[in-house]
DNA sequence: GTCTATATAGAGATAGAC
DNA sequence: GTCTATCTCTATATAGAC
């Protein structure tokens, strides 16, 4: 079947992608751990290794954009939504064994500087994912650019918890980072509430 | 000279590794590039190249930690220096045509599932940034569990700023963060004085 | 749609001369 | 300390059969 095959390779790129990088994951590795036919390859992406991976990259930013406004969707209160997201992550964190959790920085620190193409496509999955941030922060009563402040540092902290999380493999950065975001979400409330 | 080919060698690596990754930045590349003879690589590291990569890892935690250090210990008033290091990352960021600023990331994320060694040795030069920042907190009067808490949100957000700067091409990114964390820094002051 | 075979290039690493 | 030559492996990509 058509869309199926060609769904286990963007599946399997994305999982690889996101524990060894661009240059770490090689096209063989990634026929041989989907299970898809060897040929179809370069049927569904005529492009190659890059356009695979572009759909990968921009099937996870869909993914992570769809989890967070769900989360954020279902918790009125703004700063107690996103203090939830960032548990959510830490669970998804200690399950993939510490391995896991940011899909689209190895690839984007790698290729920033060598591919516009996988560049831009990690650009929009981040901003995608600031503004569904900041639009909850701007629902809950925040100004316009203090919103887009402190979305953008919610996405930050959480990238680079999630470095550090890894590196040590602990959760414990993780959970730090999101100790001090609801400190920051909790007070910038209150002064703008004085 | 012994010493010199062996830095050369280093640097190069310390780098490529930072615009490319690990897997990203071959040996081949690393000898051309540091203008170092072809056939001193394996006498210097006679491990390969992840002994290289260690080494070029580790010069840059160095780097970073005495950097960081020199700009803390310049400016007496906690935020106002914390803010000074990130203005100066900043700056160094648009230099670098933004594709630098975080020399360990890449690396880290590439390797930290399939190198024991290189995940350490990211993981101890991350310590070693945390505990600058963190020293530099307790020793303005915040209390050590809220300083470790802020010096780790302080790292992982400016590693997260740079991810986010680098897909975006722009500084604002590292601006928003710097914000943030000026606000944060302030007012847990605040709420410690209170 | 999928297969195998292959082209071409580059990787990391080793041996042995100098 | 440094050189060249070479080994082996793997990479991406293509061609052409089925």
């Amino acid at each position: 079947m058509s869309n199926r095959t060609r769904q286990q390779l963007v599946e399997t790129t994305s999982r690889l992608l996101e524990r060894q990088g661009y240059h770490g994951t090689g096209l063989n590795q990634i026929v041989r751990e989907s299970g898809a036919p060897r040929g179809s390859l370069y049927y569904y992406f005529p492009e190659g290794k890059e356009a695979l991976v572009a759909a990968a990259l921009a099937e996870q930013g869909d993914r992570m954009r769809r989890f967070t406004s769900t989360i954020l969707s279902e918790i009125e209160d703004a700063v107690e939504a996103v203090d939830r997201v960032v548990e959510r992550l830490i669970e998804f964190f200690s399950v993939s064994e510490h391995c896991g959790g940011a899909p689209l920085a190895a690839v984007a620190l790698e290729t920033s500087a060598s591919s516009e193409r996988l560049r831009t496509t990690c650009a929009d999955a981040y901003q995608g994912l600031i503004d569904v941030f900041a639009q909850k922060l701007t629902q809950a009563g925040y100004p316009l650019q203090q919103a887009q402040v402190l979305a953008t540092t919610i996405v930050a902290g959480i990238e680079g918890a999630v470095i550090l999380s890894r590196t040590q493999q602990s959760t414990l950065p993780m959970e730090q980072v999101r100790a001090a975001l609801h400190t920051l979400l909790t007070q910038a409330a209150l002064a703008q509430r004085c």
